[in-house]
Order: C-alpha cells, then structure tokens, then sequence
RNA sequence: GGGUCGUUAGCUCAGCUGGUAGAGCAGGGGACUCUUAAUCCCAAGGUCACAGGUUCGAAUCCUGUACGACCCA
C-alpha cells in the first residue's frame, strides 16, 4: 500500500467522523505565526489561533509534537491527551506531515525551552494526500524544482524569498517611474508585424480573421507611437517572447521594462537607467555595493562610458570603419577566423568581435556607447557622425542589463534603415527588423526627440541576487513534458 | 547544434572488474506525556528512465531514444 492509499485512508476516516477536511471553507486566526514569536513575552500564557502546514512530527505515545508552518513563520505545537481529550487526540492520528492545520491554544515555553502553542483545539483544514520530501536534504533536485515550483516551495524558503524580492524590485521600480511622472501603459503582445528588436518570433493563428499574428518580441514600436500620440513620458513592464535556443541566460519568455521620454536623449536616459537599477539593488539588496560572481560591484551612479570604437580599439585592435561595409568585414572575419552561423554581413561581423572581445571585459557597470548605424535599425544618428547612433548598452559583469538609444524620429531615414534590414534578411539574417508601414506612418504624423531604454527585468534580478541561471528567478520556467 | 556527465524506493544517495537490489529519511505495526534530524523494537517497500543488443547471466558492457545538468558554438 502506498503512502498515497494510507493517507487516504486517513481522509476516509476523517470524513467517516464528520470532519471532511476539504469540506472547511474558513478559518479565522488571531495571530500569525511571527506574531507569536515576536510578541511571545506579552503573549504568554494566553491563548492564540494559529493555522499552517504540518512540516513534522514527533509523537511521544500520549503527547505529539508538530511543527506549523505558516507564511510568516513555523512554531512548535505540543498536543497532549491531557491537553486535547481522548476523541480530538485519537484524531491527531490522522494528521500526516503536509497536511493545514487550525490549532487554537495557549502560547508556552517547553522544558526546553522552545516557544510553542499548546494545543486545546486542532482543526484539520486540509489533507495532503502526498508525502513531501525528505526533511533533511529536502528538494535538491534541479529538474523536479522547476517542475513542481510549489514543493520547492514548501521545501526551500530561500526561494519564495528569491520571488518575493523579485516583486519588491519591480514595485520599487513602478513607484520611482511612476514618481518621475512616467505613466504605466500596456501594448500588444499579438503583434501583426513583430518589430523593436533582433529575434525570432513565436507564430500563431487568428482564427475569425484567418490571419497569422505573432507574439512581441519587443513593445517597442507601439510605445514610440504612443509618444507620437502625445504621452510624454511611458513605460511597460511585460512579457516578450523570442523564439530562439534556451541556456541560463535565455528562456523563451522573460520580462522586460521599456521607457520613452520625450525631449530626452541617450545621455538623458543613462541617467534613468542608473536610476532604476540603483533603485532595483536598494529594494533588492538594501544598497548599491553587490557581489555578483566573486566581484564585488558597485552600482552607484554615475557609471563609465565606454564608445564603441574606442573599445573596438582597446580590446580589438581594430578600427570601426573598417567593419561597417561586408566585404572590409567579411575579410577581417576571415583573418581572425571567426565562427559565424550566418552570413558574414558588416552587422554580424560587428555583432560577434563586440560580443567576444569588448563585453566580456565589462566587469564594472560601463555604458556602453555610440553603436554603429549598421546595427542600430531604431537608433538616431550621432551629429557630426552619421556612421554612428546615439545609443548605449549597459554591461556589468560582462552581462548586458540595458539597451537605450536616441529614438530615430526621421520617417525617411527609418524607411532607409528598414529598407536595408530588408537587403539583411535577404542575405539570410532572419533576425533583421521587418518593414512596418503602420509604424512609419505613425513617424510620419511626428515624434518628438526622444529617449528609450529596455531593461531585462530577469537579468537584472539575477546580478542583483547572485543568481547564474534566469530559471532560477523565474517561477515557472519552460520546461519539456516529461513523456 | 556539438561534447561530457547524470537518470536506482515518495525524497537524499550507495551499489567495485557483469553473478539474487542497499542505506537513511518518509510511510506501516509496536513502546513512549517536553521532543525538535526525538529515541527504541519489528515488518514492508523497486518495470534500476525507456527500447534494443552482447552474455549462461546486465542496474553494471554496447547502441539508440527521452528528460535534465555542465561546458562549447
């Protein structure tokens, strides 16, 4: 017989006495858990009701200990037949490890000196019909955690403290923007054209209107359209979805804070950006000094800035001019034998010599700036030089936390950028931004100057917490079907 | 996508060069009214991820598949 079939043998037994413990619809505490401990000096000797899950049990025959967990905090019980009487203490019996329990009863100090309820009362309010793991090693296993979220849960408080953290950030983060004027809005993630950023979409189906749709991989468009709309200040924290592979730094979907404000620029938006990670680490962390990975860094504004080709330069030896046309960069990929999964355009090549050489170095939180056009589709061009935009990615860690740019607001420029992503796609660069008429039009009826920022909200919790796997901070995170 | 490693009881793990599958905890029976990893006694618990192959004999060796972890791209 199963430990499954024996507590629901016990369940049967219980809704045989009448106390269906499914059938309890409420249970009214006096006190949390932590407020017992906390207050115990002036509580003691009173009585308290508590409630929360059985997490042990020690029995002594004609006396029981219980350990109750609830949200706040876990105290022992002591349940004596002296205490309970003889029909309430053979039903003790029927309680198992998991189970909710009600316990009203006095607050007391053991012999040995453990704060604890004495029980006068104990309602079970609902059977677990499954044993929970181990009490000493608990979950471990990395694969049932992210499976069964709510065992490890149960078993590891470090992690629902993790998520709560996870919710204090971003509150703290929605408080300041809101604070700084920034209105909350949310745009579409079924997207006809998916558009703002380099990635491969997930596809679906409209069905009334036999169409195919797209979930976002950015809301960026919509949010600039909504400057041009009149909104001066914008923000969405929400989800977006990229189809592409899955390692500790990717899952499929993750959630991202993009901003807008109008009259700003680039420099305006670093600013911000420093803004809303310093706030982030002080919810998070208590402060802006943190250690990630064995480095002890510290965020407090205001962070270097770092061109990229000065970085180019530095970590490369290369000059950027030399890497904004396909066939200089094709050769120079070629020299230094780069690996390349698609086609060597001038935009790969850039991509992947900054990737490998320049963001690994980036240790200290260092903006990083002036991103050529090439790889900029969105981005305004920096006065004096065009070849350039005025854009920065934030890395701390070697991790990108922040991309941000000058919005391009020139309608005709931005049709000669998609016009160009459009020669990218064709030369076999499925990620390059697609052509978004609507989006143009939108450009065309005028947007202010503009400055915008997307913020990995995953990534960031994970400098912030010392977390090296984003499944780590995410509850639910993509998993294939066991069978 | 490539490489390496892992998958044995509900959980955490042993299992040697191939020879009847092991422990602790949880669960069951018993003792026990101050324990807290409670203790003591007894009994039970398995499609060794899955599918093939080699062998007299496979958890163990080989091949494939699934899922996961790590490293690389």
């Amino acid at each position: 017989m199963s430990e499954r079939d024996m507590r629901q043998e016990r369940l049967a037994q219980l809704r045989a006495q009448g106390h269906d413990p499914y059938a309890v619809t409420r249970f009214d505490r006096t006190h949390s858990v932590a407020e017992v401990l906390e207050r115990f000096d002036e509580l003691e000797g009173q009585r308290v009701t508590v409630a929360g899950r059985a997490m042990g049990r020690r029995g002594h025959g004609k006396a029981t200990f219980l350990d109750l967990r609830d949200g706040s905090d876990a105290v022992q019980i002591f349940a004596s037949l002296d205490g309970l009487g003889e029909e309430e203490y053979s039903r003790l019996q029927l309680v198992d490890v998991g189970d909710f329990l009600g316990v009203r009863g006095e607050v007391f100090r053991t012999r040995r000196g453990e704060m604890s309820v004495k029980a006068a009362e104990v309602t079970i309010l609902t059977k677990s019909l499954r044993p929970l793991p181990e009490k000493w090693h608990g979950l471990t296993d990395v694969e049932t955690r992210f499976r069964r979220r709510y065992v490890d849960l149960i078993m590891n408080p470090e992690v629902g403290q993790l998520f709560a953290r996870r919710s204090q950030m971003m509150s703290a983060v929605r408080e300041m923007l809101t604070g700084k004027g920034f209105l909350e809005v949310e745009t579409p993630m079924m997207q006809v054209i998916p558009g703002g950023a380099a990635a491969q979409p997930f596809r679906t189906h409209h069905r009334a209107l036999d169409m195919e749709l797209f979930l976002r991989i950015a809301p960026e468009l919509y949010l600039k359209r909504l400057i041009v709309g009149g909104f001066e200040r914008v923000f969405e924290i929400n989800r977006n979805f990229r189809n592409e592979g899955m390692d500790r730094n990717h899952n499929p979907e993750f959630t991202m804070l993009e901003l807008y404000q109008a009259y700003a620029d680039y420099e305006d938006i670093m600013g911000v950006t420093e803004a809303i990670v310093a706030t982030a680490a002080e919810a998070v962390c208590g402060g802006t000094r943190i250690t990630y990975d064995g480095h002890e860094i510290d965020l407090t504004p205001p962070w270097r800035r770092l061109s990229i080709p000065q970085a180019l330069e530095e970590h490369a030896g290369l000059d950027v001019m030399d890497l904004l046309d396909d066939q200089s960069a094709a050769r120079i990929a070629e020299e230094r034998g780069l690996r390349m999964d698609g086609p060597k355009t001038a935009a790969a090549v850039l991509k992947k010599i900054v990737d490998e050489t320049v963001e690994p170095k980036l240790i200290e939180p260092t903006h990083l700036t002036d991103h050529p056009v090439i790889i900029s589709p969105l981005a305004k061009r920096k006065t004096g030089e065009p070849h350039l935009t005025e854009r920065f990615e934030t890395f701390v860690c070697g991790q990108e936390l922040a991309n941000a740019f000058s919005e391009l607001n020139d309608p005709l420029d931005q049709r000669e950028r998609f016009e160009s992503q459009a020669l990218e796609r064709a030369a076999g660069d499925d990620e390059a931004h697609p052509m978004d008429e609507d989006f143009l039009e939108a450009l065309e009826f005028g947007m202010p100057p503009t400055g915008g920022l997307g913020i990995g909200m995953d990534r960031l919790l994970m400098l912030l917490t010392d977390t090296h796997t984003i499944r780590e901070v995410i509850l639910f995170p993509l998993m294939r079907p066991e069978e």
